[in-house]
DNA sequence: TTGTATGCGTTATCAT
DNA sequence: ATGATAACGCATACAA
């Protein structure tokens, strides 16, 4: 069986040389030692042949990978795809490369890759959890090799890692009151069942705007799903239910804010005229439907670079350095047709 | 500065049982010509140890890394993610890891990923390229060492990489002779300028279509641009302005086909009574837009397996048995109300 | 400024 | 069935 061409080494360019392989090492890595001559002979050299550093024999000496592992609920959204990017933007200038896994919301799935990312030796973890996800506990042995981990977007509350995230009590505040200053007044809110606290928060914006409005808490308007685009028909179906027809409607993310606008379209409804409707995170649908959504602006790019500056800020920094603490983001409602 | 903590190896584990490492490192690979007793003493060690195998030694010993990598033009389509899931999903099963990055459609970009993924000794890579890539020339260096390399979506035409993509004449064809067995007549076909090889393929399915019927190719009914939502909203613009309005169109991907709509609405149009619409790759896009619109089915998470799949039968075959190959996957045309 | 020697943790080859 | 030993390619402490 064919075995792979032998690669060029620093012993092949040092053979050569008539130097040693020391002096090639330190010359690759532009080491002041080594005098200037020396230095470009072997440069011309590497390049002339090609040479490539053996990542593994360098990581197997260093202990380290210049890896970052980033896992993500689904990759199959706007929102995450920008986050990426951002993320990805300063990794390339680290000079890092990103293992990227999905965790498809689920809890045993995150946790087997946490695993992997840890057997894969990653330098530290970008997270943004599973739904369910209630714990920390898989990250232990990240904390306990002092490794770093950042959470992003659905952070758990925790003192050993650092969140990102942007004010979601204050973001579903925003809205809501955006409503009630258009005058509505019977504001259903349609979230996520699995208590995440993200949209906990957003709930307690909303409960917060309407008691500064003095409009007392309903449960009937309070309906929770998956935040699907089918679960915004359920929504809106149980919106046409209630006794008292909501007038306002408050959706935590813009795609199942767009199945809702939908369904009661169908209905008859006129948006914003009978109901205005507000959506969470600025995804590219607020401008497909009709009439286009008002929504939370998300600063998913930003978020992202944040998450990557932390975390090489971390690496670079002194154990003891890693003060764990929580980074806010602004989040901007956005107006437009559906609450005009 | 505090160092990281030493980890368990299998010296570690042989010298309190007694064995020699060679054993230790044979037993953890399950190989047959330890005895049971010993293999199970073994693991139970290393289990009570929480021994994780350092890969860098295993890679720098075996010259492997069980990496792939994915190159994909954009991460942010609902398209990209479900192919990516699709490959996540057999990469998984099959013990590898992904390195995902995304060349923003830029082919110096796309250039500077492969190196990084050459460097970083992935196993095999899987690629759908960027708009402007010509050729193929940066693949030379996994060619060269025989590192397969599989392209999908979006391929260029050679003799030695494997190529997954769906047949992209046929489905233009389909898309197109649809709108004609409407009764259309003056079909506008929206594209990207850059031609690449799937669009121009897309464009020849239209150009079959419409010959099938007898009907002159007219150079006024092409609309070349960028394929974005403002690009619809342009060929919108462009469809009305044309002396004779058409009355079908057949945008190149959904997105698009959504920003177009969305403009004819607004200039009065109906759709699908004056201009019936087809679009490409069947995003959820289709279910949102009003009326719903007729498109392409793309088999992405299936397309993303077959790439994984082939990938790995090239990885585990001989080299000689690599034949180069083409595979073809069904795509199929799924009708809504913009076509009623 | 350069060289020597050694370790990083595995796996593979060859003995026993 | 098990052990001794030599790579794998690099980086570094120490010596010169």
């Amino acid at each position: 069986m064919e075995r792979k061409k032998k690669e060029v080494t620093i012993y092949d360019i040092a053979a050569q040389l008539n130097v040693s392989a020391a002096t090639v090492s330190r010359a690759l890595r532009d080491d002041p030692a080594v005098s200037a001559p020396t230095k470009k002979k072997i440069f011309e050299l590497a390049e002339a042949h090609g040479y490539q550093a053996n990542l593994f024999a360098r990581n197997l000496r260093q202990q380290q990978t210049r890896t970052i592992g980033v896992i993500v609920p689904r990759l199959n959204s706007y929102f995450m795809a920008t986050v990426i990017s951002g993320i990805e933007h300063l990794a390339n200038e680290a000079g890092y490369n990103l293992l990227i896994s999905q965790s498809s919301e689920l809890p045993e799935q995150e946790n087997a890759i946490v695993k992997t990312m840890f057997n894969n030796r990653v330098d530290g973890l970008l997270v943004s959890l599973a739904y369910p996800t209630a714990d920390l506990q898989h990250f232990k042995r990240f904390s306990q090799k002092h490794i770093p981990v950042i959470f992003f977007d659905r952070t758990l509350e925790n003192n050993i890692f650092t969140n990102i995230r942007i004010d979601n009590q204050q973001a579903g505040y925003d809205a809501t009151r955006h409503l009630l200053e258009l005058g509505r007044r019977r504001i259903l809110h349609v979230s996520v069942s699995h208590t995440h606290n993200i949209y906990r928060d957003r709930f307690n914006g909303y409960a917060q705007a309407l008691q500064e409005f003095h409009i007392p808490l309903d449960r009937n308007y309070l309906y929770l799903d998956d935040l699907s685009l089918e679960a915004g028909a359920r929504a809106a179906r149980h919106a046409l239910e209630l006794p008292e027809r909501p007038d306002g409607i408050f959706v935590a993310n813009d795609n199942c804010a767009a199945g809702c606008m939908m369904a009661l379209k169908k209905a008859g409804i006129r948006i914003p005229e009978d109901i205005a409707l507000v959506g969470f995170n600025d995804d590219p649908v607020c401008q497909i439907v009709e009439p286009n959504l008002t929504s939370i602006h998300y600063p998913a790019y930003e978020m992202g670079k944040m998450a990557a500056h932390h975390l090489f800020r971390q690496l670079a920094a002194d154990e003891a350095l890693r003060t764990t603490k929580v980074v806010g983001l602004r989040a901007e409602l956005v107006v437009r047709g559906s609450s005009g």
